[in-house]
DNA sequence: TGTACATCAGTGAACGCGCGTTCACTGATGTAC
DNA sequence: TGTACATCAGTGAACGCGCGTTCACTGATGTAC
């Protein structure tokens, strides 16, 4: 009825790449295989390969889709200026996102196996962790550009760092303190004339 | 000659658990397989059971060893007080670092894989991460006890978040500003009044 | 409009391979007499 | 001291299984006449 056209076939891969966020931000990237994948998504392993050249190039395609869906969902909804800043950093660092990584943030579920990812899927990660980087920084103090872009980066990295650890943690209040205190860290950041 | 001892086989184990780690924080764990940990070590997959349970305890073992590494490596013997501290934080942010993966921080590593390991290998991580944020916490303004580890918590989320994210971006130029940036910071949390 | 054929998204079995784990065996070392 | 036996760290082949990938096939849909 509507199958066999373009759309059809485009909606069928859009619906394994997200599926498959979820499921990376999960299981991590070694941790999930393709008939796993496939099987998200309500289809078999065979038809993988109808719609991506290998898994390496899936999972590039998806962590660069998350980093656009984090952009789109959190950073390009939140208001302008440091209002915006705060309810970003207030949504990052909650309870609720620490305890549902599938619905979070990929830098928090997958950052250090991207790091270890080949050339093609860290540059993919690359492209896409700069528009949402852009994102915070156009809503910093306009000193100049270029430092507001690599102090938002390294505000993605604390926010990062702070959910992954307080994710590992076994104390459930050592966890939660871990939290408000990055909170208070985040804000202070943003906050800091540290742009120099 | 000095081998059918307790001593020899302990010293075997030892070399197993130390070459893991730096496999590990190489390959990640779930991308690090029995025989390559063993053949690393200079032995047969065959003889992995006769020093640990399964790949998992393994793991957990390696993880809190490098913590421990960590402890008496880098944190024991830094200077006491905010130098330390300094000097602490400048080893952590060095490209030197970044560029190394197998003799750094196993946070860095292998933080968020580790969030999705079993109760039992998160245990033995918090355990571990505790005897290096309390030497961390004993270098700081020691307002009271509580606070300077919760900070000293949120120091070390910072410095892992960000090494990772300089690991992960393929723009050179890019992370060695990120690396500074995350040197500001890490340094502004140390002289900050945060811990209110 | 009806029919014959072309298209093609998806199926499911199979490929070689490496995984974690088991186990019969080896052979160097230690021990008893 | 010499010999027979016990000990045991380590070997290497094998187990069932899931991995990423390939491919002959299916059958619903689209198209040409």
């Amino acid at each position: 009825m509507v199958k066999y056209t373009k759309e059809h076939k485009q909606e069928t891969r859009q619906r394994i790449i997200t599926t498959a966020g979820r499921r990376l931000k999960r299981d991590g990237i070694d941790g999930s295989g393709v008939a796993t994948l496939m099987k998200d998504a309500g289809l078999t392993n065979g038809a993988f390969y109808a719609h991506f050249a290998s898994k390496d190039s899936l999972v590039a395609i998806t962590i660069a889709d998350q980093l656009h869906t984090l952009h789109a969902n959190i950073v390009a909804l939140a208001e302008p200026g440091r209002a915006g800043l705060e309810q970003i950093v207030r949504w990052y660092l909650s309870a609720q996102h620490r305890d549902n990584p599938d619905d979070g943030c990929p830098n928090a579920a997958l950052l250090d196996e991207i790091g270890r990812c080949g050339e093609a899927t860290r540059q993919a990660y690359t492209d896409g962790v700069l528009v949402v980087i852009d994102g915070l920084a156009a809503r910093m103090t306009p000193e100049d550009a270029l430092s507001a872009r690599v102090k938002a980066l390294s505000l993605l990295g604390l926010m990062a760092g702070t959910l992954q650890l307080s994710r590992a943690l076994t104390d459930r209040q050592l966890s939660d303190d871990l939290l408000e205190q990055g909170l208070r860290n985040a804000l202070a950041l943003v906050d800091a004339e540290l742009g120099r």
